[in-house]
DNA sequence: TGTAGTGTGTAGTATATAGTACACACTCGA
DNA sequence: TCGAGTGTGTACTATATACTACACACTACA
């Protein structure tokens, strides 16, 4: 699914119970031109920056990873946890690039409570 | 460490055992102009582009994933696979942020052994 | 019926990214 | 001693990224 028209898809859902989202009043609440937003949504230019994004995930309660996934980008975060050890994570995704996700759950859930 | 210092101490050791490891002669088998590698080695530009690093990686004979993350980069096809499924791998890395590292490559053994 | 709010077209901008091209001074072996 | 090879200073450039600013036509409703 395109960034864009997601974004136009999510908005105008919510605005169905609350007129509040129309693109003019997101774009305000968000900091970008109305113009912008509106390009963005009908992918007549690329998704904005991850800073954007994450003001949009959070203005329309969607999940910023996910919708950063969707402009092609990941998070800086990751990215920082991911370069603190390169060799492990990267032999790690690669491992894990084919796993089903129940086994990538099951290993996280592992980690999580503690079993080290 | 950063990156331009260390790509000269390794090509400057690689050198004294192979005369071909000039920074001009390194900078022609990569493809680049010798001013903008002398550049990069004393970090008065910002590293090179993710192609130019993997191409520096091999000249070199080093981990290309560890330079990139000395350069601030993490690899597109990790980035790939992080972006196809995203929740599940952005749960799974700030789960693993702080796991020490027998933890994390205990992990990595199991999905490779197929115990899925 | 007019005005407040809507989405969009067009034009322009600032900054970052990723380099090239050429000239220069130095060194070192034949 | 000279010429091939060395690293580097300076000046440019092309493309991408991430937007702003303003004007326009349309719609809805008071």
């Amino acid at each position: 699914m395109a960034f864009g028209g997601y974004i136009r898809e999510v908005r105008e859902r919510r605005r169905r119970e609350d007129r509040t989202f129309s693109l003019r009043q997101v774009a305000g609440r968000i900091g970008i031109e109305p113009a912008y937003l509106s390009k963005i949504e009908r992918g007549q230019t690329p998704p904005p920056s991850e800073r954007t994004i994450r003001r949009l995930a959070m203005e329309l309660d969607e999940d910023a990873d996910v919708l950063l996934a969707m402009a092609g980008k990941v998070s800086k975060d990751l990215q920082e946890i991911v370069m603190l050890r390169p060799k492990l994570f990267a032999d790690l995704l690669r491992q894990l690039r084919e796993a089903p996700d129940h086994a990538v759950l099951r290993v996280a859930r592992e980690i999580r409570d503690g079993d080290w």
